[in-house]
DNA sequence: CAACACTATTGACAAAAGTCAAATAATGCC
DNA sequence: GGCATTATTTGACTTTTGTCAATAGTGTTG
């Protein structure tokens, strides 16, 4: 009596184990009726452990659906009193703990900006999507969950380094998850020299994508802070000089294809000349700009951001979004 | 140290405890980051029966929502079988295990209809609905999860017996679960007279009401059968002679506001005249009809109504649908 | 039809989750 | 400020769940 596909029971009756519709039923009885596994085994005569498998495969095939309502993200105090502070539209709060790694804060944050996601996105949003670990993060928590019509711009070109953190990558995840269009940059985010970058985007894919650029309906990005480990450099954009001279100008933080200053104006820069990429002024004619930050190093980079109105919705760490409050 | 609201912690930062934010918080760690009680309590710095209580309560305010997919519900062999022989639209199985009695079967199969409702209303549908004891559990089991732009109508009048089975209970329950419009029936199913019925019919709220009938754009009912414990003879619908009458007359079962034959034909009745309901030609002119049925007494009366077309999306529990395969 | 590679199932043990009465903090009231 | 009342938290205990190696069935192939 150990598998039981279409062998009698002592019912007398055959039952199909294992499909779809067994695996939903057993999750109805554990998750809606509330009987526990062993009461589970016994009707279907069945041992235990083997229950605990079918609900194991319920979950990891979808079947059972546990989700967390992003609607209540946005309840915090702290979160309500920097929307206040910043006349933000929304502020959804990512609470890990004191005890946290960074790279927890990161995942913590990366999924509640997810859930928030679907609040501020929607239907036939024409979405512009950044690059980083904080955005790549992002797109793998996720679900897979479809928003019809939308489609998913990268908005700077693509870069060397670790392959994760690859705008297009991140464009593509965000893409695949929501069921978007994607539309790539197929353009290193920098080039050599001046007139190269010049005649690439006169190039039709290049100048289209700019174009639609300007006409985005939301973007998601994260804020690079300018200490040394700033991905800006490791990724190769800009060299160590560089990012000497930005600071020595006032720099606060780096914003998708831009540097920015602590109180939130543009900081020009000659890089721009060689970049392909979405310009400052375009973020802020884009009407949802979502910024995703974790951790304490961005302080006076995401309040540089927020001064600046590149931010109508915030995601942000708790211990971030309250050093933000105490220094404002 | 025990409770933290805006105390400080050894990290030195402010917690506010348990508003919605928080709680979503602690449900990501365990739901999502797959953390367990006791290490989210040692980040939390609180002890693990507090996160226990947190969980709890996540669940209870519906801010973590576990819901099985209403999909896998379609796909047993067994209703794709049943679906062919009486081409239906779909068949959805419920399965509890051979080793329960008839009322968990029941809410079984009421869970199992309440998810396949959602698959099959769509926004702006009108909805009839019957009445009776597995009606009345599946409006208990549906999640409150609006369909915009819907309504729900009374099918048949009001009876005096159980409070709970009764027609405009069954309404008013799905109707604020799907968030509808609700149209009761204020009338008696059955009256005393032809004639009285005759003028009730002619009220303006009634007439409307009836007039509204003929054009659903989907019905759930069950199908009633002729055994002594039919809910028709305690609801003091029809008396037991009337029953036997219509036995010998060949009724193999009660669907709505009408007795129909083995093979699916109507049985005309004289009550019929007296009873403020649907007619049995209306169903037939709704385009989704959704039966919902469980038990093996009902197995004739399932197969009656299969036969005379009256479903179009069937819900039956696992020994039903079998032994109406069994005897078809 | 034996040998094999698989997958599904299970029993026994380890780990995690749930419970509840007692303890502790917050709140309201005089 | 003290005291009663209520809400929250917790420690110790019980119950439930998860794990994993061993076992049983299934199907395939030479």
């Amino acid at each position: 009596m150990l598998r039981k596909n279409n062998n009698e029971t002592e019912a007398g009756v055959s039952y199909s184990t294992k499909d779809e519709n067994y695996l939903a039923n057993v999750a109805l009885l554990y998750y809606q009726e509330g009987l526990n596994q062993g009461q589970i085994a016994d009707r279907l005569g069945l041992s235990r452990a083997t229950i605990v498998n079918y609900l194991k495969e319920g979950r990891d095939r979808g079947i059972v659906d546990i989700r967390v309502n992003g609607e209540s993200l946005r309840s915090s105090s702290t979160g309500q009193e920097l929307r206040k502070m910043f006349s933000l539209n929304d502020v959804y709060i990512a609470n890990s703990g004191p005890k946290s790694d960074p790279s927890s804060i990161l995942r913590q944050t990366a999924r509640v900006a997810a859930l928030a996601f679907y609040n501020i996105i929607e239907q036939g949003d024409v979405i512009g999507v950044a690059w980083g670990e904080t955005i790549k993060s992002v797109g793998e928590n996720l679900p897979d969950r479809k928003i019809t019509g939308t489609s998913v711009c990268q908005i700077i070109g693509s870069m060397e380094s670790d392959r994760l953190l690859s705008a297009e990558d991140c464009a593509i995840q965000i893409a695949n998850r929501i069921g978007a269009q994607c539309y790539t940059l197929h353009s290193p985010a920098i080039l050599s020299s001046r007139p190269l970058a010049q005649e690439l985007r006169q190039e039709e894919t290049i100048k289209a994508q700019l174009k639609r650029l300007k006409n985005l309906g939301a973007i998601i990005t994260s804020v690079g802070d300018l200490s040394d480990s700033t991905h800006i450099l490791s990724s190769g954009i800009i060299s160590e000089t560089d990012l000497e001279q930005i600071k020595d100008a006032g720099g606060a933080g780096w914003l998708c294809s831009g540097f920015i200053q602590a109180d939130g104006t543009m900081l020009p820069h000659h890089l721009e000349e060689r970049m392909i990429a979405i310009q400052l002024e375009d973020i802020l004619r884009t009407p949802k700009r979502i910024l995703v930050a974790s951790g304490l190093k961005k302080v006076s980079a995401v309040m540089a951001a927020l001064k600046g109105k590149f931010v109508t919705h915030a995601i942000l760490d708790f211990e971030l979004a309250e050093a933000i409050l105490e220094q404002s």
